[in-house]
DNA sequence: TGTACATCAGTGAACGCGCGTTCACTGATGTAC
DNA sequence: TGTACATCAGTGAACGCGCGTTCACTGATGTAC
């Protein structure tokens, strides 16, 4: 019933409400309800379809007009979903981070919380990363670049590289580790009945893998007769 | 206008036709047609929202209801779609893997002949890959197995065992290369604005990330102190 | 050879539904005079 | 201290739209007698 992570919107949201109109100069504290009920719907299974706005009015207790007095229109709403998600995600992959022994162990640990959180919030993943959005291209870059969990992300890498774990441009770099670990986080959400084999160790092998084979392949372009050195560093960083 | 890779469902579809009735036992004729303008629509931007039942009677010159004499229901329909662009990724990628110098170039091919093939019909493979099918387990599972398209990429990893560049079981190894590969081709296919670095090169280096990582990787697990002779066997096969 | 009939391929019109959005309105509350 | 008024939070009813699906029907064509 409750959103899954803590939202940074008030409130919480009870099924059929009649809401008690709030007093004059706290008009704002609609748009608050209405994001977490819009949040809370969306996390239902088959959300994407369950978020009409005449069902996040109805959550709220309130008539579907009110939220036009928050939003534009529906996509404003769902814009502002995207936001929340994007900090909460970013949020959980900063406190995996803070527990690793050296920058290639945070990077792993990065990815396995990026995964973990498209598993326990399959819905919300869906939206932010697996709809189609209408953006020009600059509004797109605009949105990536202000959500700092890609920029948190590309940090990380560049730790590695300065490490000596990767060779290249970090933000290259980062964007082959996001391949993966995305393509298993979404394999996860859209294919939920495939006979997966135990995740925990699916999550840890897939990201590990993308990890190592960075670090060879990045390695293999530069001079191909490091490797075992390279293979050896790897070893100590205790995978 | 026309389907991007042949059909083997028959004729061609335009813009507003009005049909001539099919000959009498001739009636599944109009299947075909049905089936391809879906496939065209489908193939369109936005293809998801635009293959409407009425765009697709529109596009054979036919009434709406004609469509039920053969299509039990819309998803009836949306299944023999999917059974279509099975078959030819499954096809695309057997083509490409009979380029292949050896076992693991094979798989390389293949992983790139996927992502690409993703990348020239990003509604196509939106539909296959990024929907959310309302299956059930089993329903599901014999969906898979019926698609050779994975039996057959399952193979060639078995192949890649057979030859000692992994260890491990070919499906459960074959399921984390498929994650690698569906995360670089699903991240083209929903976000195309990003600002991409040259595709070319970043699917290679994915694929060949993936592969050098599992090779790496599924090593480890078995005997850490042989990685460099498994390096060395790598860069002999010339990746 | 002619005709009644079954079959076949397809149609026209309507069904109810839920959707996003808009518009004119209401009624409580604080404030200026 | 009383009252007119502006502001604010929110409402009720309707808009047009496109959708999947259903139902009774049409008209051409082959076949049995």
């Amino acid at each position: 019933m409750t959103s899954p992570y803590p939202l940074s919107a008030s409130s919480p949201v009870s099924e059929t409400t009649t809401r008690r109109r709030a007093p004059r100069g706290q008009g704002g504290e609609l748009r608050g309800e209405v994001l977490a009920a819009a949040m809370t719907l969306l996390a239902e299974p088959d959300g994407e379809d369950a978020m009409s706005l005449r069902a996040v009015a109805q959550r709220v207790g309130v008539s579907v007009p009110s939220i036009y007095l928050h939003f534009a229109d529906k996509q404003a709403l769902l814009d502002a979903v995207c936001e929340e998600v994007f900090a909460a995600l970013d949020a959980a992959m900063q406190a995996a981070a803070a527990g690793a022994s050296n920058v290639f162990d945070g990077l792993r640990l990065q990815g396995i919380a990026y995964v973990e959180f498209a598993r326990a919030n399959p819905e919300h993943y869906r939206i932010v990363m697996l709809r189609k959005h209408a953006y020009t291209a600059e509004q797109y870059a605009d949105l990536v670049m202000a959500s700092c969990a890609f920029q948190h992300f590309v940090d990380s890498v560049r730790d590695c590289v300065d490490a000596g774990v990767f060779v290249g441009e970090p933000d290259q770099l980062a964007l082959r580790l996001w391949a993966a670990a995305h393509g298993l986080a979404s394999l996860l959400v859209v294919k939920p009945y495939f006979p997966w084999p135990p995740l925990d160790q699916l999550i840890d092998d897939t990201i590990s893998m993308a990890g190592m084979g960075l670090a060879a392949a990045s390695r293999l372009s530069e001079c191909a007769d490091d490797l075992p050195a390279l293979i050896a560093r790897l070893d100590r960083l205790s995978l």
